[in-house]
DNA sequence: CCGCGCAAAATCGTATACGATCTGTGGTGA
DNA sequence: TCACCACAGATCGTATACGATTTTGCGCGG
């Protein structure tokens, strides 16, 4: 799908572009992706377009453009004649998030397990080595870091790009919802990390697609219940 | 997801909006969308703005955001500084979208699956048995109708808008992919209500997530290959 | 006859301007 | 004191205008 899109998602590994895009309303996109991401612009607070403009250096039209894009990326909530404002930390959002990257991720990883070749399954074991390494010394976001990069590793030979792109989407969309999951519950880290062994063994292993399509399933899964575990811990009904 | 965005996904059972939705973009949108469906704007031709915009009585802004809706729903494609050409009925995007949209129906379906009550179930029979009727003396369009009726009605109680997002948005393309699939492959509709009874089974036993997963995804996928095997018989290398 | 370059037409991208709609505030009457 | 209404400010939605880029067609030279 990415190569359907105009606009290259950001952050997708495959779209190492410049800064410059030659285009006033990707910029003011990345823009605001990235503050939001970084958290410059708060949950909650709201995205005026003329402000914006004026602090981009640019007319409301390409600002307004690139907050529709965010809209559909459900990284802002928009109401009409009112404004868009930055889509907050809502549990109930993070656990829709997380089951749909899920399902697309299990997915996208069981059908390129096949045609990871030897060195690209070495690699993957590298980065997790480096990441049962941090374990020590638990630093939230360059293990988040290192996670994309594991599992990106194990998506180079997409089939599907549109499923590629959810994907894509929805690590965004986490990124923008809180910059670390791990830096909530550290004590995920460690099972994450033994997780990711056991699927680099059932992809080395040429394990049938629906047992790679679980394991991966489950990996991210297991992560969401975690969350919940830790933040709601009140919520037994 | 649908709850969401600013403008209600056109075909969306729950988005019963009327023509008038208050807004030039979302009219524009729905009359392109529409335009689109019905082959009104033959895949390949190109969407020029000046000219919709004349057609629509309104000025070239909103017709441009609709222009980009299109495009992030992946009905036009679109390159900077030449305008939006809708997509063709490229066999591989046909394939993408449909292993994509068995993916999210699959889980989708499973998840719903517990939350049936028995009235829908019945109704979806019912459906189903008109479905069957309809067998004898073919009609393609009616078919594919009853089809995503048959469908919804085991979406009613859907836990993720994200993910039904994703259906809806599966199903707008493959309307706009080309009017009906079982006009192509006339041969895989009395194959597909014995499916659905199947799956209708399935759920009425209570059966578990994944079986009922399954077997709705592999319902679309027997679509896509009876689709691929007719359509391309040399496609053999 | 074919390739090359330039100019004109077509089309998009962005800026600015204005009307429409929403939100909040202050005042008035009960 | 509280509810309600009117008005003003803020913000968005759309129209129009103009510059930027691409495409196309024509003429020239080989």
């Amino acid at each position: 799908m990415s190569t359907l899109r105009g606009a290259a998602p950001v952050g997708a590994p495959d779209a190492v572009a410049p800064a410059e895009s030659h285009s006033k309303a990707d910029r003011a996109y990345q823009a605001l992706i990235e503050g939001i991401q970084q958290g410059r612009f708060a949950p909650g607070s709201r995205l005026v377009l003329a402000q914006l403009a004026d602090e981009l250096g640019m007319s409301v039209v390409p600002v307004r453009e690139a907050i529709r894009r965010l809209q559909h990326d459900d990284l802002v909530s928009y109401e009409r004649n009112v404004g868009a404002t930055v889509v907050g930390v809502d549990p109930e959002e993070y656990r829709y998030t997380m089951e749909t990257l899920a399902l697309v991720e299990g997915f996208s990883t069981a059908q390129c397990a096949p045609l990871v070749t030897a060195a690209e399954l070495e690699r993957a074991r590298d980065i997790n080595a480096r990441m049962r390494a941090l374990l020590d010394d638990f630093d939230p976001v360059e293990f988040t870091a290192l996670n994309k990069e594991f599992h990106s590793t194990l998506f180079e030979h997409h089939q599907n790009p549109h499923i590629l792109d959810l994907v894509h989407r929805g690590w965004n969309r986490l990124t923008a919802l809180r910059s670390s999951t791990f830096a909530h519950v550290p004590g995920r880290a460690p099972q994450s990390v033994a997780e990711h062994d056991q699927l680099l063994d059932l992809i080395a292993a040429g394990a049938p697609f629906q047992d790679i399509e679980a394991a991966a399933r489950q990996h991210r899964a297991n992560t969401l219940t975690a969350y919940m575990d830790t933040m709601a811990p009140a919520d037994q009904h």
